[in-house]
DNA sequence: ATTAGCACTCGATTTATCTAAGTGCTAATT
DNA sequence: AATTAGCACTTAGATAAATCGAGTGCTAAT
């Protein structure tokens, strides 16, 4: 499955010019643009073969060649260099993420961001695993209580928890050591869990009170989909939705939270991964690539995808990812 | 300005008609469909005239009728009938609104579930005139306070503020105080321009941590759209979006805070306001309507609107909306 | 005041024609 | 053996012409 030095270089420009032009590429295009010392019956003869191996397609048989799902995997793991950069963009990043606000705000700076820069969609997901430090309770008003958790690695969450009954300062005090005895140490996303748990096996006086935190912090820190950065103005432009059909469902899946959760539950444990076109086993996705970063701290925080039809810089979109996991990791190394 | 009887009756049927099929109507269907007894010939007339007096209009000479912003104001002025909304519809709105957590996720059920019945997309607007009533602190860690600000109408919001250094309780009991002193009774929107002047007149001690809350509390507490619920597979199978421009456009226009904002300041002061295409300001409005729902309690507290083509069926939308009102008038009521 | 009758208009759909881009193959060349 | 010039061929897309049908506006009759 190796391809010789010419191929490599053909199928690389193939790649790289469908990715700017959107236009099936020929063999004089080849020739012209990317220098091939050959002619253009040469470069012919060579993409025949690599259609003949699955690299190319051609979408009718007077068109210029576009790379196959295995033709964009080849040029990603073998032939793609990985682009610096530019002061521009870097600028635009660093400005854009500021840091302000908790490490979830931060997140959703930087999939903003991502999107912005990128002209495609990102999906922010949760994930949560983080486990619970401690929790405090602060009464508002006679019936009215703050909930507020805080996670090992800082995350801070709250609800509030409305209740008929005046609520004596004893009750919050036993409250609270009951909270904190029975939850400390629990990952976030199984707040829910434990809490019914507790309803269970507790005494009934707080029932109420903890069916009502349960149900709020269920709201706050269930993992998945969290947000979905839909730069739409300047996705819509792409050719590949210039069909509305297309567009249509493109959106579609976009606004389908099981579709996203699941395709990005199978994503790799790598910090970067790659899933194109028909790797993916969503059917609705054949035709469109995720590009995600897993965001890791000592646990898995969450996950920054982008999505896009399969046309995409690829290298230009894993040079932001990576130059955005550094600035996490700068971020989250640096003490509260 | 009147029209007889028998021209309310068929600008009435053009329009009813119209919103259904979204095709032009012909004086055949108007006589066919709803009983009219006359022949084409006589509805064709009356149509004619209706058109002259700017009532309906003709997309081409071979064409039937579709009704103009004149067209469309009068049918809702003077013929409409309030629909009453069929017990499959109630049901839907009393378990999607379940009045769970604070005024504001209430507000946002309700602008998902007026957006799901509808299949149009809903914008809905806070207005934050509600004032503070007090503001605590909590120290979370050394580094780290957490700034609770209550508003008199019940309202909970809160930030982080991450600082530098570490926070002496002193410091703590006495940022306390300052807050209180300066920012009880300023409406929860111009915090932020309240926190400024603060800053600008206090001891420079503070200015760095206040600096901290007013961005935190800016970004919690602004008024302004807050949340398209944009159920775009329906809106997205309009005819009106079958050419890809004006699908871009709408969706250009959900994404453009600016133009929703500037839009939805003008709407009337009344509960239910009903812009029609191009009675609006904005040109990029002009073929689209919206009908919006004050949303009022002491005070103003925010704007339910639907945003739709001119096209749309106004009984129903009049009605859910009249409902919805209904349900949070309930809600308010309820003591807390 | 109403309507039958009819010529007319124009968008939409279909069919035919033309063009340009790019191919694959063969035979000649290096 | 590798490369390339030459050429017939294919097809999407653009343009033009032909046809169809829905619906009109007007005139003259009822």
């Amino acid at each position: 499955m190796s391809l010789d030095e010419r191929k490599k270089k053909i199928l690389s420009s193939v790649v790289e010019d469908y990715i700017e032009s959107a236009e099936p590429v020929g063999s004089k295009t080849i020739v012209d643009k990317y220098n091939l010392e050959y002619s253009p019956a040469t470069i012919r003869n060579e993409m025949k073969l690599l259609e003949d191996d699955g690299y190319l397609e051609q979408p009718h048989i007077s068109a210029g060649r576009i790379p196959s799902t295995k033709g964009y995997r080849y040029y990603v793991d073998n032939l793609m260099k990985e682009k610096k950069l530019s002061m521009l963009d870097i600028n635009y990043i660093d400005n854009s993420i500021t840091g302000y606000g908790d490490t979830e705000n931060l997140l959703e700076q930087a999939s903003d961001t991502v999107s912005k820069l990128l002209g495609r969609p990102t999906i922010l997901t949760l994930k949560n695993e983080d486990i619970i430090e401690s929790i405090k309770l602060l009464r508002i008003t006679d019936k009215i209580l703050l909930v507020i958790v805080m996670s090992k690695n800082g995350t801070i969450k709250d609800c509030v928890a409305k209740l008929t009954d005046i609520i004596p300062e004893d009750t919050v005090n036993e409250l609270t050591k009951v909270l904190n005895i029975n939850l400390k140490g629990t990952p976030l996303e199984r707040v829910y869990y434990a809490l019914n748990m507790v309803i269970s096996k507790e005494l009934t006086t707080f029932s109420e009170i903890l069916g009502q935190i349960s149900e709020g912090l269920r709201r706050e820190l269930n993992s998945g989909v969290k947000k979905i950065s839909n730069n739409v103005e300047s996705i819509l432009e792409l050719p590949e939705f210039s069909d509305v059909e297309k567009a249509k469902n493109f959106v579609n899946i976009l606004s389908t939270k099981d579709i996203l959760d699941s395709t990005l539950a199978k994503v790799s444990n790598n910090e970067l991964g790659i899933i194109i076109g028909s790797e993916n086993k969503e059917i609705l996705l054949s035709e469109y690539s995720i590009i995600s970063l897993n965001i890791l701290d000592d646990k898995n925080i969450g996950n920054l995808s982008v999505i896009s039809p399969k046309r995409i810089d690829y290298s230009k979109t894993v040079s932001t990812l990576k130059y955005i996991n550094s600035k996490f990791k700068n971020l989250f190394s640096k003490p509260n």
